[in-house]
DNA sequence: GATTTTTACTCAGCAATTGAGTATTCACTT
DNA sequence: AAGTGAATACTCAATTGCTGAGTAAAAATC
């Protein structure tokens, strides 16, 4: 972000940039703009124009700077996040050329490994089925961290700055 | 289902039997009991008693059965719902001792491999950073249709029956 | 006989999402 | 030069879903 932008900007970004990982309406993106503004995240100008009509300028503010640096920082608690959130974290860190993808990645490493070990751990393992579904966990985090993995030598290839 | 149920009854049945799978709340249970309701998909009678609270008696209707029949025949479509709805199906024909279970399976590595398909083949694989997206979820379609494989055999192993 | 758990349900309210609508400008065509 | 379609830029009403809080009685447990 850093720059202001107007809403339509951010659509784009966000649609463009994750086209295939998260589908943002149009209205979706100024539903957020207008909640992020509520609570403070940023703020907004209407930039007047000589016989056309307003349109809004966003910046992000102090605060919502750094809720977004925390954001950016933090690996996401929840498996199911990893498709959406956690790539949104990747887009961001590599379009806006921010550093920290490599601790990143680590961190979630970490995350994916604990969420491993407690579905493997406490089973008691009750009945076949049960067996099967945890199964399902334990190969969709295994193919998660291999892929984590594949993102460190990709954030080594393509030299990460700042 | 097959027999009328209390609302109550549905929600220990999806809340129990889907611990960690999908998470239903009990208003959650009864909202979608409403909603099937006034799709004519069960129906309700109000079942007095003496000096008790009413309580409300949910039978499937004709349509609803047909509904749910084809529901559990056919594989989901998107690789996220895998997680909830397909489990979801194979916990009902487990549990009420459906048969169809193979042919289900099946048809869902069907549907997989054609998404790994066209996740892999139409790439013109733009940038690198693409290229890591998409390995994202060749990767977890992967490590599902080896999962769909330990499916099936634990359909061969519990006995399917009629 | 008192407390906790289980059975059984309702409802108001918020948040999120969606579709539809509005209006202007720019690029391109014919 | 007029017309068309896509891109820019946004608003709003409505529905839907979801959640938490509340109600109340019976059964089990202490």
């Amino acid at each position: 972000m850093k720059r202001p932008m107007h809403g339509y900007d951010v659509h784009k970004f966000l649609s463009s940039g994750l086209k295939g990982v998260w589908y943002v309406g149009m209205s979706n993106t100024y539903g957020m703009l207008k909640k992020l503004e509520s609570d403070g995240h940023v703020s907004s100008v209407i930039e007047m124009q000589t016989n056309r009509p307003a349109r809004r300028v966003f910046s992000i503010t102090k605060k919502g700077t750094s809720l977004f640096e925390d954001w950016i920082s933090k690996p996401v608690s929840n498996i199911r996040d990893l498709r959406v959130e956690f790539i949104a974290k990747l887009y961001f860190l590599k379009d806006l050329n921010l550093s920290g993808g490599e601790r990143l990645v680590e961190g979630q490493k970490v995350v994916c490994q604990k969420i491993l070990e407690s579905t493997h751990l406490p089973t008691a393992e009750r009945s076949e089925f049960n067996r099967l579904l945890s199964d399902f966990r334990t190969c969709q985090i295994r193919s998660i961290l291999s892929w984590l993995e594949d993102c460190l030598k990709f954030l080594e290839t393509s030299g990460n700055n700042a």
